[in-house]
DNA sequence: GAGATAACGTTCCATAAGGAACTAAAAAAA
DNA sequence: TTTTTTTAGTTCCTTATGGAACGTTATCTC
């Protein structure tokens, strides 16, 4: 009974979490909704966020670049791990193999990655990334840092810490090798 | 210069946040690249944790209910707040207007929510939830509670709490109404 | 009040995306 | 060893997606 209520008030205090801070900033109206008054308090920060940060970044490498975004993160792995295989960048994206084969095949064509057969296992490629590909990433690295740094730039340094450790942790935590667990397997 | 070495000396600590949580917990290699030697270390954590919430969570909504991701972004809209129009939806989620149009229109003829011309405003209608839509949505809340639960179940109720303060304030700060800015349109 | 501009939604269209089926190689089981 | 199962990547095909242009109403400017 106990645990009932201070699990119901834990709940709350989550969905409200930062409500305080809102007095002041005007936000719009339905995004203080789905902010203040939603179960899903997690999903939809996150989600905000992710689309926040994406969309304009996104848009801005496929002008610059012409890569879209599946191209742009094979490229970006490879700018961070040199000599991945294609199905390495499917798990740590969550994008499906065959977007992340096309973008493969894509950036190859461009010069901008390279691929070699896998001596010791004949299925796969490792793929490296071009003195072209560098230079892009090297040159897109800037804008996308300063991106975060400007969303981030309402919490002190001491907040940000605290922001990557936790969503650290939670990541961490994340089940990653079955890439999507089937929720309610329990119908047909 | 002292600046600049702070400010160095901050990203790092940054990019490499929960880094010692790691200890024990075998991540995936590349998972651990992008979280602990990755200079957007926002924006790979928030894409990451998106897409391990919306993947299943979507794929469940189609198959449970029928509804794909912007129909039910609509209807879950409709369900904190009835009575909104499309453009408020569209603000709030982050969808360009024309999927939000016809996400609304096949929830329309799905008999799900229902349309008003608002007389105030002949360009645009008012969106209200229908009881049957009103069912699908306390239907789906419960596991999309679960599901952010389990997320985060590696958390302690305070970082819980201190997760969603922040990550308020970050969504809080974010530039609204643009829905986005260009960056770098120094170009052409 | 007339004309220009902006905002709300819809439609068109070309491309992107992902599920599913497939080939080939490796690993596991028999 | 032979057979079965899993894994890596690719291809096929249908649908989803989002940019751009459009019709309509409201708002702003002069």
């Amino acid at each position: 009974m106990t645990v009932q209520l201070e699990q119901a008030s834990l709940e709350t205090l989550l969905r409200q979490g930062g409500k305080t801070l809102s007095t002041g900033e005007p936000v719009d109206a339905l995004v203080g909704v789905k902010l203040w008054e939603n179960p899903c308090w997690l999903s939809f920060r996150i989600n905000f966020l992710a689309l926040q940060f994406n969309v304009p970044i996104y848009r801005w490498t496929e002008k610059e670049f012409g890569l879209p975004r599946p191209e742009f993160v094979v490229l970006y792995s490879l700018g961070l791990a040199d000599g991945l295989t294609a199905s390495a960048i499917c798990v740590s994206s969550g994008f499906p193999k065959n977007t992340i084969s096309r973008a493969i095949q894509k950036l190859i064509d461009k010069g901008i990655i390279r691929r070699e057969v896998d001596p010791a296992d004949l299925r796969s490629f490792v793929l490296y990334i071009t003195e072209e590909g560098r230079r892009i990433v090297d040159a897109a690295i800037q804008p996308m840092v300063e991106r975060e740094r400007a969303m981030v730039s309402a919490l002190t340094p001491a907040e940000m810490l605290m922001l990557s450790e936790l969503l650290a942790k939670v990541v961490v935590n994340s089940p990653v090798s079955p890439p999507m667990i089937n929720i309610e397997e329990n119908e047909e």
